[in-house]
DNA sequence: ATCTATCATAACCTCAGCGTATGTTACTGT
DNA sequence: ACAGTAACATACGCTGAGGTTATGATAGAT
């Protein structure tokens, strides 16, 4: 790793970048004028180059400095974007819920409204991620797979049963109904075979006591958000996870095929990242969260 | 603009973070444990929020800390690598060379082994951008477009002669040759006409005192390197500068259409970015080019 | 229960980096 | 051409931010 400069060094020179003199820089920084042509002289003594020219006043950066410039610019700016929200989220009462991007889209959004009117006062923050990618650290976790052992607080959402659903307008195209459909015709929305954690259609068509119809049409998606997008758009047949796509099941955006269904120990678990210790927002939204959610 | 915590405390985190200890920062730092501990927990003070988890040992980092571990992962690595572009260029014998992007392809491209030959030690880094860009800030600038008033040390570089070129192939799927060939069953290639800088077909034949074929099929493009790849590809005919296509006129995967040529005003210019103050190599290189190119 | 590793805190010390004052020079207006 | 202003560099003096050593508390392993 490279030794970085000091950081005063780089923040006299970040501030007279963008000023354009060191005066402007000094007043920016609350030092005086000499404190800043200093830190900026050290500066290009540590990198060995000169980045500003000064022949001219006020000074012109060279290339050098506009490389420079650049970088921290990028990099400062990622820095302050982490440093102003914790400090904000210090400020406040905030509680970060982390969960899947299907969930997330589906389940908690459309309820978001009554969260929120629940906990006045309190900042929901929300973070997903599709399925496969890693966890994000929040204070409520959800996740999806199987039951952890020994993870003690972790409380089960949502039903586990699994059934195909689809857009009334996708069967009346095909000519077929809730109640009466042909898979053989229908093509299968389903994730991609990587997902290991996600219950497939082979699964689900073993499960449920049927036969897998030859040579199905299959259209894989790498995003659950996508592909129930794919679905509502007709575009074919999806398995939907109890609880989960229910607010289009209320609304008939989409209807549930009749016929078996299958379960799975599969599903969505809920957490707060601290168990006991968790603050008490985090303990109620988590309360609130799986009383919705069963 | 947020202000930013200490920069001690944010290396002393970043430290911990990634060692896992905050004894092992403490040797990578090359301070002593209780500075590291100090650190962070003024950085925690000033975040108003904890970073670690410290009931347990090791310490482990809440999400809070993770949140700002990416950023300074982010940020200080971009930091990091512009430090570290400025310290080996101030040490060894780097040259930048900023040129448009098809210069850069067709001509210089084919002759950096050449370049490096002729001056061995010096690090030659090529900038590129495409017509229309910003030029990128660089030891040795060479632009396209009209000569400028006033820029003193700018030397012009090739001919100003524009000829069209083509794939043998493409001419000979038409049934045509270099000097038997016919405009009107040709697709003409072409920079977008927002490219103002460019020397463009209407111009081209208005010049040659010949009339554009009426409804001539065009193609645009807005990458020359494209345009000339679609040429090399048998996609139609394009116009050259003199000498910036002539490696590949040399090995005839384009030939030259014989009949008038234009000469235009516009050109390749190049200049060092400090005139006579450049560096030795600088000028080395510039007259090298210069020579080279004319 | 014992030992080790790890982090926190107290007491003390110092020099990195600051401010004020001044010199030099580019730049602008008359 | 000259005067005035703005901007950067340098010299001198000063101090408190942040370091070290020593010690206490406690988790974790055996």
């Amino acid at each position: 790793m490279e030794r970085l400069p000091s950081f005063s060094g780089l923040t006299a020179f970040y501030a007279a970048a963008r000023h354009g003199t060191l005066t402007a820089a000094a007043q920016e920084l609350n030092v005086s004028q000499p404190a800043v042509s200093r830190r900026i002289a050290a500066l290009e003594a540590d990198l060995g180059c000169a980045l500003f020219d000064r022949s001219r006043k006020p000074v012109r950066m060279t290339p050098q400095g506009k490389d420079l410039l650049q970088a921290l610019h990028s990099g400062f700016g990622q820095i302050e974007a982490s440093v102003a929200r914790l400090r904000q989220s210090a400020q406040g009462r905030v509680v970060t819920v982390s969960a899947p991007a299907g969930f997330v889209a589906f389940w908690l959004i459309p309820r978001l409204g009554a969260l929120e009117d629940a906990f006045p006062g309190v900042t929901i923050r929300i973070l997903s991620q599709e399925y496969g990618e890693a966890i994000r650290p929040g204070d409520l976790l959800i996740r999806f797979g199987l039951p952890e052992t020994g993870a003690g607080q972790e409380l089960r959402l949502l039903g586990d049963e699994v059934f195909p659903v689809a857009s009334p307008l996708y069967l009346a195209r095909l000519g077929m109904a809730a109640d009466q459909h042909d898979f053989a015709r229908m093509t299968l929305l389903t994730m991609e075979a990587a997902r290991s954690q996600w219950h497939d259609w082979p699964s689900w068509f073993q499960e449920a006591g049927l036969a897998m119809p030859p040579g199905a049409r299959a259209l894989d998606f790498n995003s659950y958000a996508m592909l129930v997008n794919a679905a509502l758009a007709g575009q074919g047949v999806c398995l939907a996870w109890g609880g989960v796509l229910d607010s289009f099941l209320d609304t008939g955006a989409l209807v549930r095929l009749q016929g078996p269904s299958a379960s799975s120990a599969r599903g969505y678990f809920a957490s707060a990242r601290d168990g006991l210790a968790a603050g008490r927002d985090v303990r109620d939204i988590l309360a609130w969260i799986a009383e919705k959610a069963t």
